[in-house]
DNA sequence: GAGTTTGAAACT
DNA sequence: CAGTTTCAAACTC
C-alpha cells in the first residue's frame, strides 16, 4: 500500500500541471486519502459482474469519462469518473495492472482524483498494483472529454478536498465514532470475504481507513454513521447492497452534502444485504467513504443538521440520480433515496449478480453522464431497477454481435455479460478477456470516446458576455455528446438517446421534429440565438418578451416541461422522478409536470412549502409562492434564452438566469411589478438574500449555486454548488428555512448587490442584466465560467464533492479562485 | 411473446 | 463524410 500511496502521491504531484495550486490539495490528507482509496474500488472487480478482466473493474472500463448519469443510475458512480476505461490502457500499464489508481494518469488533476477510485483492476493487479497509473490510457479520449467537462471537476474536487479537509479542521465535530465504524467495516470484510481478492480489497480498505483516521481530527465519521436514514446506526458492516446505493449516492450525493452524508451512512449501515460481492461493495464503498468524509466535513461545516435529517427529506439534485431513481422517485417525489437508487428501494435487487457488477461498472460513468443512453436503456427499460434480474439492470440480448460491439449494452458499458443476459455466442465474458480487450481497443482506436459517456455535463462556455453564467456556477447542463438523430420518435421515446438520458437535445442533435421534454433542440438553438443577441439589455428584454409570449402561447405543459425537466424542475424530485423511466413520455406530459401550474409547482416544492410552514412566517411562504410562479414563468423563458447560451453550459446559464430571475422575483413579489422590487418586504428580502447567498458563488458561497440547482436541473447535481446548505434547503423545507436563517446573513454580507442590480436591470421580469450583475458580483474573476465548471464538476457524482460545503466558508472563495486558475489553465 | 419500429453502430 | 446496412433496444399489439 505504501508503495502505492507513494506512487499515487508522486503521480498526483507530478501530474497536475495546473495543479501547482493543486499541490496543496495533493498534500491534503483528503487528497492522499483519495489516492489511497483507489485501490479499493478496483477490488470490486468482480464478483458478480465480471468486468473485463483486463479492464476488469468497471472503472477501468470507463476510461473514457462518462458522464452519463442515467445509465449509471443503477451503476456505481465510480464509473463515471473519467477514467479511462480502455482495456488498452490497462494493459499498457507496465505495472500491469489495469488499475489505475489513476493518480498519474495524464497528470491531470482530474485523473488523479479519479484514479483513486477507479483503477482497480482485478486480476493481476489486484493485490500488487493497486496503484497504477492509468497513464493516458484513455487520456486521449478523456482529454477531450475532460476538457469539456470533467477535467475541471477532478481538479476541483481535489481542491475541494483540500479545502474540505481544511475546513474540516474548522469543524468541531470529532470522529470519535470513526474507529468503531472502521472496525465494523473491517469486520465486515473479514467476515464476508468470500473472494480471493477480498484480501486485497480489504487491505485497500484498511488503508483507506487508516488514512481516514488521519482525517478524524478534522471530521467525524461518527456523525455520519448516526445519520443513518433509518436512524439506525450502522452495524458497521458494509452492505453489499449498498453498492448500488452508493452509486446513486455518488451521483447525487456530491451535490447534496446533507443527503450524501445521510445516504452514505445509511448505505454503509445498510449492511448487508447480502451482497455477495464484497469487492464490489468495497469499490463502491470507497467512493462513498470519500464522499462521506468530504460531505461529512462539509456537513459539519455547514451544519450538523444535515446528517440528522432523514434522507427522505433530501431532494435529488442530481438529475442523473433522479433519473436513475425515477422509478423509485415516483414513489416519493421529494425523497432522495428512492430516486437515487432503485437498488435502495429494492435491496434485493442489488445482488452481486452480474447486474450488480454492471452497475458498478456503469455507475462510474454515470451519474454524471447518465452515460450512454443506450446503456441506460437496459436499466431504464426494466422497471427501472428491477429488471429482470432484480439488479435493476437489464441484460443484453445480442444475437449477432457476440456482445463485442457497442450494440451490446453490456459491452458498451464496460461490463461483462452475465447470466441474466440472453445473448448468444457471447464473448463478452471473462473467459474471453483478451478478445474483449482487443475489441475494445479496436473500437476505441476508431473512436476514442466510444466508451466514454455519451452524456456530458457541459458547463457554460459562455464567453465573457455571460459572466453571469459563469458566475452562476450553479448548474451544469447535461447534453448528449453526439446528439441524437431521431426522425420519428420526436425525441420523446427512448429511442432517443438524449431523451433516454433525460437530457435535452442540443445543437449537436440532428433530430427532426424534436419535442424532447427535457429540452428541444430548436429551443436550444433559439436560446443560443437569443443569448447571442443579448448584446444589449434591450435585446435581452425583447427576446425575453418574445419568449414569454411564446411561453404563454404554449400550453402549460410545455412550459413546465422546459422548466422542470431539464433544468428547472425545482420540485424536481417529483418531476424528475416522475416516471420518466417507465414512461417518461407519458409521465412527463401528463398531469404532474405539465399540468402543474406554477402554483402546483410551488406546492411541489418542498422547501418552499415547508418554509411557509416554517416558523418564520407565512408571509414569507406566500411570497415564495408568488415568486415561484413568477419564476416558473420567467424560468421557462430564461431557459429558452439561456438554454443554448452555452453549449455545454447552456443549462448552466439557464440556471443562472433563473437564479437571477429568482432573485428578481424574490425580490419582487410581483413579477409584473418587478420595478416594485424596491418595495420588497423584509421577508422577501430574506428569501432573496438566501437565494443570493446560495446563488452567488462569488459571494464565497458555493451554496448559492445549489439553490439554483435546486430548481434547475435534475440532471446536474446540485452538489456542485455545494453546498450542504443548499442541500439542506432542498432537502427539507424546514432545512430550507434553517438555511435561510443561518446562511443568509453571511450570504447577504457577501453578496449584497447582485440582486439589486438585477432588479434594476429587469423591470419587466425580463431577465436582463441581473444575471450579469450576479456574475460580476459573484466572480469578479473572469474565470467565472471556470468556476461554474468546477462547481459542476464537483457536483459530479464520480468524485466526492469536496468543495461545495467548503465554499460556504471562506475557503470557498479560495476554491473558486483556485478553480479559476485551474480553469484558466485548462 | 412475437413482430414492428427506431435510431445508433458499423460498414462501405 | 455521406449513404447504407446491421443491429438490438424500444415499442406495439
Amino acid at each position: 500500500m505504501d508503495s502505492l500511496e507513494t506512487d499515487k502521491m508522486t503521480t498526483t504531484t507530478t501530474t497536475s500541471t495546473s495543479s501547482l495550486d493543486s499541490v496543496a490539495i495533493q498534500d491534503s490528507t483528503i487528497f492522499n486519502y483519495i489516492s489511497n482509496l483507489s485501490p479499493i474500488k478496483p477490488v470490486k472487480a468482480a464478483p458478480v459482474a465480471p468486468g473485463f478482466p483486463g479492464l476488469s473493474s468497471p472503472p477501468v472500463v470507463f476510461t473514457s469519462p462518462r458522464v452519463n448519469p442515467f445509465r449509471e443510475r443503477s451503476y456505481p458512480k465510480r464509473l463515471q469518473y473519467p477514467h479511462s476505461f480502455s482495456p488498452e490502457v490497462s494493459r499498457q500499464d507496465d505495472r500491469g495492472k489495469k488499475i489505475a489508481t489513476g493518480s498519474d494518469i495524464s497528470g491531470k488533476s482530474n485523473t488523479q482524483l479519479n484514479s483513486g477510485f477507479i483503477p482497480y483492476t482485478e486480476k493481476e493487479s489486484d493485490n500488487k498494483s493497486s496503484v497504477q497509473d492509468q497513464d493516458g490510457s484513455s487520456a486521449g479520449c478523456v482529454d477531450e472529454y475532460l476538457t469539456e467537462t470533467a477535467g475541471v471537476e477532478f481538479a476541483d474536487s481535489a481542491r475541494s478536498a483540500n479545502l474540505s479537509s481544511k475546513q474540516s479542521d474548522d469543524v468541531p465535530q470529532s470522529l470519535n465514532g470513526f474507529n468503531d465504524w472502521k472496525e465494523s467495516i473491517s469486520r465486515h470484510y473479514n467476515k464476508n470475504n468470500v473472494r480471493k481478492d477480498a484480501d486485497k480489497p480489504v487491505g485497500a480498505f484498511h488503508t483507506i481507513l487508516e488514512q481516514a483516521e488521519d482525517l478524524q481530527g478534522k471530521s467525524s465519521f461518527d456523525d455520519i454513521k448516526t445519520v443513518d436514514t433509518n436512524g439506525k446506526q450502522g452495524s458497521g458492516e458494509i452492505p453489499c447492497c449498498v453498492c448500488p446505493n452508493f452509486e446513486s449516492n455518488l451521483s447525487t450525493g456530491h451535490a447534496h452534502v446533507g443527503q450524501h452524508c445521510e445516504h452514505s451512512v445509511a448505505q454503509l449501515q445498510h449492511a448487508g444485504g447480502g451482497c455477495k460481492d464484497d469487492l464490489d461493495c468495497t469499490r463502491q464503498f470507497q467512493p462513498e467513504i470519500l464522499h462521506i468524509i468530504q460531505e461529512y466535513e462539509d456537513c459539519g461545516e455547514t451544519t450538523g443538521t444535515v446528517s440528522k435529517e432523514p434522507v427522505e427529506n433530501v431532494m435529488l439534485l442530481d438529475p442523473k440520480a433522479s433519473i436513475a431513481a425515477n422509478s423509485s422517485t415516483s414513489q416519493s417525489p421529494h425523497i432522495v433515496k428512492p430516486l437515487n437508487n432503485p437498488a435502495l428501494l429494492k435491496p434485493t435487487d442489488c445482488q452481486a449478480t452480474p447486474n450488480h457488477k454492471r452497475k458498478s461498472y456503469l455507475d462510474s460513468v454515470e451519474e454524471l453522464n447518465q452515460s450512454n443512453p443506450k446503456r441506460g436503456r437496459k436499466k431504464a427499460s426494466g422497471t427501472s431497477d428491477g429488471d429482470g434480474d432484480g439488479d435493476g439492470c437489464k441484460r443484453c440480448n445480442c444475437k449477432k454481435t457476440k456482445c463485442l460491439k457497442l450494440y451490446c449494452d453490456c459491452f458498451a458499458g464496460g461490463i461483462y455479460c452475465a447470466e441474466p443476459c440472453a445473448c448468444q455466442e457471447c464473448f463478452n465474458r471473462p473467459e474471453y478477456e483478451d478478445t474483449v480487450l482487443e475489441t475494445r481497443q479496436q473500437i476505441e482506436s476508431r473512436n476514442p470516446l466510444a466508451f466514454a459517456p455519451k452524456i456530458v455535463q457541459s458547463v457554460s462556455k459562455s464567453p465573457a458576455n455571460s459572466s453571469r453564467e459563469r458566475n452562476c456556477l450553479t448548474s451544469s447542463s447535461t447534453k448528449h455528446k453526439r446528439g441524437c438523430n431521431c426522425k420519428k420518435s420526436m425525441c420523446l421515446k427512448k429511442y432517443c438517446e438524449c431523451y433516454q438520458a433525460n437530457v435535452g437535445c442540443s445543437d449537436g442533435c440532428r433530430c427532426e421534429g424534436c419535442k424532447n421534454v427535457y429540452g428541444r433542440k430548436e429551443e436550444y438553438g433559439m436560446t443560443k440565438d437569443v443569448v447571442n443577441k443579448q448584446s444589449t439589455d434591450e435585446r435581452l428584454e425583447d427576446a425575453f418578451d418574445e419568449k414569454l409570449k411564446m411561453v404563454a402561447s404554449r400550453n402549460s405543459f410545455f412550459q413546465i416541461e422546459q422548466c422542470n425537466p431539464h433544468n428547472l424542475t425545482p420540485l424536481t424530485p417529483s418531476f424528475q422522478c416522475s416516471d420518466h423511466r417507465n414512461d417518461a413520455s407519458k409521465s412527463q406530459f401528463p398531469s404532474r409536470r405539465y399540468i402543474l401550474s406554477p402554483e402546483s409547482d410551488l406546492a411541489s416544492l418542498p422547501p418552499y412549502r415547508k418554509s411557509s410552514e416554517s416558523p418564520r412566517n407565512s408571509n414569507y411562504h406566500d411570497l415564495l409562492i408568488q415568486t415561484r410562479k413568477d419564476i416558473l414563468d420567467v424560468v421557462s423563458c430564461h431557459q429558452e434564452l439561456d438554454y443554448d447560451s452555452a453549449e455545454t453550459g447552456g443549462e448552466f446559464s439557464q440556471r443562472c438566469d433563473v437564479l437571477a430571475n429568482i432573485h428578481h422575483l424574490t425580490s419582487l413579489p410581483d413579477p409584473p411589478s418587478m420595478a416594485k422590487a424596491s418595495s420588497m418586504s423584509s421577508k422577501t428580502m430574506d428569501w432573496t438574500n438566501v437565494s443570493r447567498g446560495q446563488l452567488c458563488p462569488g459571494s464565497g458561497h458555493s451554496s448559492s449555486v445549489s439553490s439554483l440547482c435546486w430548481r434547475s436541473s435534475p440532471i446536474t447535481p446540485m452538489t456542485q454548488f455545494g453546498g450542504a446548505k443548499l442541500l439542506q434547503v432542498l432537502d427539507s423545507d424546514d432545512r430550507l428555512y434553517d438555511i435561510l436563517e443561518d446562511d443568509i446573513p453571511e450570504i447577504l454580507k457577501d453578496t449584497p448587490t447582485h440582486f439589486n442590480a438585477m432588479k434594476g436591470s429587469s423591470p419587466n421580469k425580463k431577465r436582463v442584466s441581473p444575471p450579469h450583475s450576479c456574475l460580476h458580483e459573484l466572480g469578479s474573476s473572469s474565470s467565472a465560467s471556470l468556476r461554474s465548471r468546477q462547481l459542476i464538476l464537483q457536483a459530479m457524482p464520480p468524485f466526492p464533492p469536496l468543495t461545495p460545503c467548503i465554499d460556504s466558508k471562506e475557503g470557498t472563495n479560495h476554491n473558486i479562485e483556485d478553480s479559476q486558475d485551474d480553469s484558466s489553465n485548462m
